[in-house]
DNA sequence: AAGATAGGCTTAATCGATTAAATTGCAACA
DNA sequence: TGTTGCAATTTAATCGATTAAGCCTATCTT
């Protein structure tokens, strides 16, 4: 039941195990092994169905071949849909991802972070929390191979993938704008980290541009913790206070469909009396009575450029930055 | 720039590695290791900032504290879930996962089972496509310990958790005769797994059992890949057949959300028109116009008993099969 | 006082690979 | 014939841990 090493080989077809790994790796002509007992070997191999164990490799040749891949939520389709474009790509490298969810907390990011070092992953692509800056600088520090996804520090140098926040944003605000909306609201999310500020910069710079007053305080955060929650209370606020809001702007797909079920709920209906952008694409806009129109981030494009900077920088080819803006589309659903 | 090693450790102190090993292994009583000393050498760990090369210590020990987990897509909210609820659970019991797709395809499990055998992952947990018996069976003769998710084999005798879907299936179907539909139809999915096959007898049957005919032919079958393109052209032939047709029932989450979106589409009115029951939550369900009534999986027992099987069968103590149904509850949203 | 016991620590083999360096055998050349 | 050169293969160190076994020294027993 044992598996069967390379001296299993090496002892069935009396050679050494130098030869072995030679042939089995393709290093026959660098290591000018013979054409015979290369075939033999081979066969050997495949007779015993052998497997390479990745881990003796590890130890010796100090890779891992495994990426670490730290987000907020692996249940959350945002991120699982990242995870797959990564998985699929960082196959093409030859690399396997080992996942963690860090639910926006830096204690959790830095515990996933020192698992997966202990695990020798040979670099990381991060969605990273609030308060994590001295982790990612940690890395730096280190010298171990990381790009940002989704979210970065703009006071730390570092490799990353991002949506153009301020422009889809932008784009979106003015779209409800074009739309003759004259009180935009946007829900947002408690948090620090640029991508969030940067929707809500593009949001507030939508309005000035569209002649909008922009002094309303029509911005309202949401804890990440009690989306479902505080999403209701946050927004009938909102509407006692302000009545004629007629549009709403939410800053992510989780917010989106805390809004959309609060407006349901309280019978509002769109878009004849508030219209809706939302920002990220969701299955579940099929099913809702209107057309939604909604920011679709390139989820594609940006796992594929994670793990293309990543393998860069592992392989030691790619010592500058490599910083990375993707432009998410605004798709427009409402009927004109 | 180098990891610190225990060697490095060793040297700073001037003792042996293996007195290191010891001592931050926790091993000082049985290997009655001086107090004092054990101390610097914590002390110094700690100063130094030394974190334990897992690699090495699975080679050493044979156990890599890593699960494998195979799915038919991690971008699937299913499996995503799933995914969340064994990531948590196997950090209790100090596992680390590597994920993988398989797109329901037999060769893309083999490559994954052979890639993750390769990273000596200590178990497997896994949703296993249609076509890998084999692959099982292999697992099986390797005395590889693994626990089958969602699907199994019935005539593989494997340990496995997954949803009672013939009661699940009945419950629903019975439920939509409870509300005096007259022609249910299912929707399913082109497989010949179990869990599919379980939840068209579990609708066969309550139909039966509902006094309704069960030889219409009601239930069609589509294929995994060609789900948005199919269900459409499906239910289409389907409504044209049999105009008669009250209620739907469908197989999946994925088949629900194209299903929904055809009637939508064309204009059926739910539940006035159409009932419709689900199988698999759905957020999506919360934008809906009309309440929806759906199976509910307990995610979260599953991957629970998932991974505690898992961790049972590594660790030696559990020779006998443990085969695992959770019931999932029939969540009635309709108004009455 | 001699032998036994226990405490404290080191030695060295091992896990399964990789790979630089050494070795062997043989043919070709001067 | 003796030397060189090259092809083919082996040797052995190494990666970073774990751990059984061994070696002192000091203390306890009788």
């Amino acid at each position: 039941m044992k598996r069967v090493s390379i001296k299993d080989i090496a002892q069935a077809v009396g050679v050494s195990t130098a030869l072995v790994s030679y042939v089995l790796n393709n290093k026959e002509k660098e290591a000018r092994v013979g054409q015979k007992i290369a075939e033999v070997i081979r066969v050997k191999a495949r007779e015993l169905g052998y497997q390479p164990n990745q881990i003796a490799k590890s130890l010796k040749t100090g890779r891992s071949q495994t990426i670490g891949l730290i987000v907020a939520d692996i249940s959350n389709p945002f991120f699982a849909n990242i995870a797959r474009t990564i998985e699929d790509e960082a196959k093409k490298y030859n690399y396997t991802v080992i996942f963690g969810s860090s639910d926006e907390a830096a204690d959790k990011s830095q515990n996933l972070i020192n698992i997966l070092l202990e695990r020798q992953v040979d670099g990381f692509i991060i969605a990273p929390t609030e308060g994590s800056e001295e982790q990612i600088r940690s890395l730096q520090d280190q010298r171990i191979p990381f790009v940002l996804i989704d979210r970065y520090f703009p006071d730390i140098q570092t490799n990353f993938v991002v949506t153009n926040n301020y422009q889809a944003s932008y784009q979106a605000v003015r779209h409800l704008a074009g739309q003759h909306r004259k009180k935009i609201a946007m829900i947002a999310y408690k948090s620090e980290l640029v991508h969030m500020k940067e929707r809500e910069r593009g949001y507030l710079d939508a309005l000035k541009d569209s002649g909008l007053d922009s002094d309303l305080n029509l911005v309202k955060e949401i804890s990440y913790n009690f989306i479902q929650r505080e999403v209701g209370e946050v927004m009938g606020q909102l509407m006692r206070g302000h009545p004629d809001i007629d549009a709403f702007f939410f800053g992510s797909n989780a917010l989106s469909m805390g809004g959309l079920r609060y407006l349901n709920r309280n019978n509002y209906r769109i878009p004849e009396t508030i219209s809706v952008v939302c920002f990220d694409e969701s299955e579940a806009f099929d099913l809702f009575y209107a057309p939604l129109t909604f920011v679709n981030q390139p989820l594609l494009e940006m796992g594929k450029e994670a793990v293309r900077i990543l393998a860069e920088q592992i392989s030691g080819k790619q010592p500058q930055l490599d910083q990375v803006f993707v432009d998410s589309a605004l798709i427009v659903r409402e009927k004109h």
